[in-house]
DNA sequence: GCCACGGGTGAAACTTACTTTCACCAAGCG
DNA sequence: CGCTTGGTGAAAGTAAGTTTCACCCGTGGC
């Protein structure tokens, strides 16, 4: 039988493996015994060095060369590299990771943190997805016309609005966030034409948040909600609506997800701004960073 | 606590690129070319020979191998079918979203949403993988037991700290969160055996945070520290270290990846502690939110 | 029955890759 | 200003991978 020199396996992206055992065969048997360990683990093979795959075959260093020509490779290197890759890829099917699902009363930790980061994950890459690119443009520019911005939005979204007006600070806009609704209406009954307005609220149900921003809307300012809820009552008093979309487990996740999903619209409008001007943007957030460098100790560098 | 000089990667199972580019800053300056190499190009890297990526990072073979040992493996070899496994297993980069990238100075708002969004989600998935479940046990079981938790922060990273620190509050755990360095030292100094001190930094730089934890550990209390570096000096001070996994972009994103990856590991704390006291943490949260119930307007319903 | 032939094989020689050692340099410190 | 220390690459050393070659053994022709 004229064995084709080589039968390359450079252009089978997907089956090393299958490529193997379809020509196991045809190889000679020594070299079929070296086949046959590597197919039936590829990973613990990966491992092997080629004088242990051979002794392990019980054949010879040159076999386990012929083996890897025979199959299409340049070399045991090569082999040993492809099969790493294949054996990584087949693995992981991770059942634990159930969507939107509750946690387990006898989860361990490791469980609890698969599911917990698969969740928030999730639900930051679902929140770009459905984000209205359009919408978040008019945001954008409202933003970086405005001649002020008022941040709102109650407990746990009051981090994310103190992130956001923070962010909004370092790169030169006048904007404010008001912990306390009280100063908060105040502040919104002076606001007028060419301002902006932004509200955020999970729910899109807190009372106190809708009303500043409805304060907001009769004295002229452009408004803005964020919410997971397209449909809540906070989206009557807006003009620009954003929605996350936060499969919200039970509270006992605390909300975190949302959270996530409020930040990175956050950050996304806050790089859409920052993008519109970036000359200014990086002046003054270069200004920042380095006001806080006294701040740091030594070098982040290798301890003995 | 003698801190071994090797910070094994074997015990990582994800992210072996995520764990590298966390070591980077501690790396020294030969070594961090060639570590760059590798994580921009782990499947090209795991192709090359020790002797070419050498010439590559315009080093010697010699410095290569001590970037193995830098970053846990045994030698050359291993690493290049660490690689090879971790570039199958990542699934393509979707070109427009280039990985720890930063945002073309071109790009309409729509690129830039998923841009930003892919990296979030980035950092909370490889934050997840590369925490160590052990780890995490020992601080929530600290946490659980503590007759008092002290949460450390400042900056972006105060936000995080609060959110703790309202977390733990909401299930009946005794927790505190200073915004004023004099006021957390003070706290500190009354720090005793059996207490929590638990700081945030990004950077692992945050001078503050660390006199504060070092204060909090020479009085007996256990020390937890988060950062992204393993081998910043806030791991020094502290007894746990819990390390997220986020490749900071450029200053332009502000930092927003690390937030949500810092969130996410809080997280996981905070529901792993709640899971040690069901019952307890049950009652706790739902009298938290009837609390809040008055300041929610209407059912979330569909609007004729 | 003997001999050429050819594929399959492993021992050994060889090459390349990887690892260790060591001396040098530059920076920081007393 | 000399001492130490960490980072570095050259060179020596070792192990891994590759090639060569002679041998074995079965086959088929003479």
């Amino acid at each position: 039988m004229a064995k084709s020199p080589k039968i390359s396996a450079s252009q089978e992206p997907g089956g090393l493996i299958v490529h193997i055992s379809g020509l196991l065969p045809s190889l000679s048997p020594a070299e079929q015994r070296v086949a046959r360990l590597v197919v039936s683990d590829p990973a613990a093979a990966a491992r092997r060095t080629i004088t242990d795959l051979a002794t392990a075959a019980e054949t010879s260093e040159a076999t386990v060369i012929r083996f890897c020509r025979s199959v299409g490779m340049d070399g045991y290197p090569q082999l040993r590299i492809r099969l790493a890759a294949e054996a990584a890829r087949r693995i992981e099917p991770p059942d634990a990771r159930v969507v939107g699902g509750d946690i387990p009363p006898g989860a361990d930790l490791a469980q609890i943190i698969a599911t917990i980061a698969f969740n928030d994950a999730r639900a930051v890459e679902e929140t770009a997805e459905q984000l209205d690119p359009a919408a978040c443009e008019q945001v954008v520019e409202a933003i970086s016309g405005a001649g002020r911005i008022d941040i709102y939005g109650a407990g746990a979204s009051g981090f994310v609005a103190s992130d956001f007006q923070q962010k909004l600070h370092r790169i030169g806009r006048i904007a404010f966030y008001f912990p306390d609704v009280h100063t908060a209406l105040t502040s919104a009954a002076l606001l007028g034409r060419g301002d902006v307005a932004f509200g955020i609220s999970h729910t899109g149900t807190t009372s106190d948040v809708i009303e500043v921003l409805e304060q907001a809307r009769t004295r002229g300012a452009v408004t803005v909600a964020l919410t997971n809820f397209p449909r809540s009552p906070i989206t009557e008093v807006a003009d620009f609506v954003l929605t996350t979309a936060a499969r919200e487990t039970t509270y006992r996740s605390g909300a975190t997800a949302s959270r996530l999903a409020q930040l990175t619209v956050v950050d996304c409008l806050f790089v859409g701004v920052a993008a519109r001007n970036r000359a200014r943007a990086r002046k003054a957030l270069e200004a920042t960073a380095e006001a806080v460098q006294s701040h740091r100790v030594g070098a982040n560098r290798r301890r003995a």
